[in-house]
RNA sequence: CGGGAUGUAGCUCAGCUUGGUAGAGCGCUGCGUUUGGGACGCAGAAGUCGCAGGUUCAAAUCCUGUCAUCCCGACCA
């Protein structure tokens, strides 16, 4: 197996098998499929066109979303000036680690370094200030699509890559209950998105306080489990409570002629749910792409024989009429590469249908439609459908094969999510990565430090209450029902 | 930030021990035959051997330095 001392490895030879490595698997999957390239530049990624396309899917999807509850899209600058930034003690604490810097500008040595924002609340709050004058001004809901940069130690694809791409939501109200109301809608936004978009089932709920977001009160997100067995966070949203708001000076005049420090929200999800997609539903093939996600949802793939006039004719008038009909589709008609390499290349690529036409199809008046949730071989993974029907009948195919992927993976979540109650067994459980294990537990830093230097694994999300008295990895009162697992 | 490795053609690598004409496979270009699950033949293009010094008649090869990347850990969307 190609350890990739240089990922390129990976781009030439056939992919691993999926269960054996997932590691190998994901890395070969990501390059081979021509989603990203490594950058010449640490810890960096490329979005090639098509990576960057299922990209622009999740965009459209979570824009889209934003804007029906009521957000617009504003941008903030990628600088942050060093004092700015000290303001609010956590938040500097928590990202000062990974904070990357620029100390010149040109050939002049700057007064003030200026910080790659790893985040946006900073200059967010700075301009809140100066906006919120009136509780009329209120809630103000503004969400921003943007690059931020932490410097990682160790990066993946999607991942964890120290530039990474994400939309941040910020959002002020006038009072508490309205944040924590924004929080859990967007939560929810999130969730609809990750399952019945990207057909990846997760778990809401509140992260611990150690897992919290730096100078959050309360911090929610959604968790997904890879088949490795390892839990991925794949969205969060933060009530900041007034500490924002006390540090950046965000006050308003109250109905009530009183002045008041303004709520803050924050919430976001990264290119990372793209990660969580491909390790969800990718096999030994290659990527599958849940339909609603896929930059292409049909491929058209001809099958050249003797004198093609006949062929080409057909394929382009087959593409047209997807077209028309609102497809995402696309003709593979180059003439270098056979049918056979097009067929695994499609595959690779995770496009939900292939079209097959060749003389047999057309001898027949119908195309071959290859539904790619099906193995090889397997019943039903080849169809004759007549070409008069083939357009109309596609919508259908698209909608099973959404539903087949996220059965997939909600059966695969149920079946690694262990409700114990035993001490041993719960132990035993994290240790072998066995997935999501949902049990009662007291809340308490000491508890979960304690159950992370037995097993590496700590708490995900959780929530109220209990589903029995006693904690179950130290028998303290148990107040929540916790999910832990190895995380990402 | 600790531990380990690697920089030679677009990609993956050999060559270095023992200094002496720059190599292979894949990919790419052209022509021909092919095409229903990764086709084949012939011809061809392509490299300041990461960078900087040093030793030597001569350095991909030996020495010194430097830069970069990757992998494994601890920390993180």
């Amino acid at each position: 197996m190609p350890t990739p001392a240089n990922p390129g490895r990976l781009v030439m030879e056939r992919i691993p098998s999926k269960s054996a490595d997932l590691s190998e698997w994901y890395q070969a999957v990501c390059y081979q499929a021509e989603l990203v390239s490594q950058a010449p530049v640490r810890g960096c990624l490329v979005l090639r066109p098509y990576g960057m396309g299922l990209w622009e899917r999740l965009v459209a999807e979570l824009d889209r979303r934003f804007k029906e509850t009521g957000h617009e899209n504003a941008y903030f600058p990628l600088l942050i000036p060093e004092s700015l930034l000290l303001k609010e003690a956590e938040h500097v604490e928590g990202f000062a680690p990974e904070v990357a810097w620029v100390t010149e500008g040109g050939t002049e040595k700057l007064t003030e370094r200026l910080a790659i924002r790893p985040t946006s609340e900073v200059i967010v709050g700075v301009m809140y200030a100066e906006w919120i004058q009136s509780y009329r001004d209120l809630p103000l809901l503004i969400n921003q699509w943007a690059n931020v940069m932490r410097w990682e130690k160790r990066t993946r694809p999607f991942l964890r890559t120290a530039e990474f791409l994400w939309q941040e939501g910020h959002t002020a109200h006038a009072t508490e209950g309205e944040a924590a109301e924004e929080v859990a809608r967007m939560l929810e936004v999130y969730r609809e998105v990750a399952e019945d978009v990207c057909g990846v089932p997760v778990y809401k709920g509140e992260k611990s306080p150690s897992e919290r977001f730096a100078g959050a009160n309360h911090t929610y997100s959604i968790e997904a489990l890879m088949p490795d067995g390892r839990a991925l966070q794949s969205g969060t949203s933060h009530e900041l409570g007034q500490n924002f708001a006390r540090a950046y000076d965000i006050t308003f005049a109250a109905e009530d002629q009183t002045q008041q420090y303004a709520w803050t929200t924050s919430w976001g999800m990264s290119w990372r749910m793209l990660g969580a997609l491909i390790m969800t539903h990718g096999d030994d093939r290659g990527l599958r792409i849940p339909p609603a996600m896929a930059p292409t949802e049909v491929v058209i793939v001809p099958i050249p024989r003797g004198d093609t006039t006949r062929l080409d004719e057909a394929a382009r008038e087959l593409y047209r009429a997807c077209k028309a009909a609102g497809l995402r589709v696309k003709l593979d008609d180059r003439p270098g590469q056979s049918p056979g390499y097009k067929f695994n290349e499609w595959d690779l690529r995770g496009v939900p249908i292939r079209l097959e036409l060749g003389n047999r199809d057309l001898d027949a008046g119908v195309a071959t439609l290859v539904r790619r949730d099906r193995a090889v071989k397997e019943e039903g993974q080849k169809q004759q459908v007549p070409l008069g029907e083939v357009v109309a009948f596609i919508p259908t195919v698209l909608e099973q094969i959404q539903h087949s992927l996220t059965a997939q993976a909600r059966t695969f979540l149920q079946d690694h999510t262990f409700a114990t109650l035993d001490r041993e067994e719960f132990f035993r459980l994290l240790r072998e990565r066995a997935g999501m294990v949902d049990v009662p537990w007291c809340g308490r830093p000491e508890c979960e430090a304690a159950v992370k230097e037995a097993t590496s694994a700590s708490t995900r999300n959780m929530r109220e209450p209990a589903r029995a008295e006693r904690c179950v990895p130290c028998g303290e009162p148990a107040r929540y029902q916790a999910y832990f697992a190895q995380s990402y």
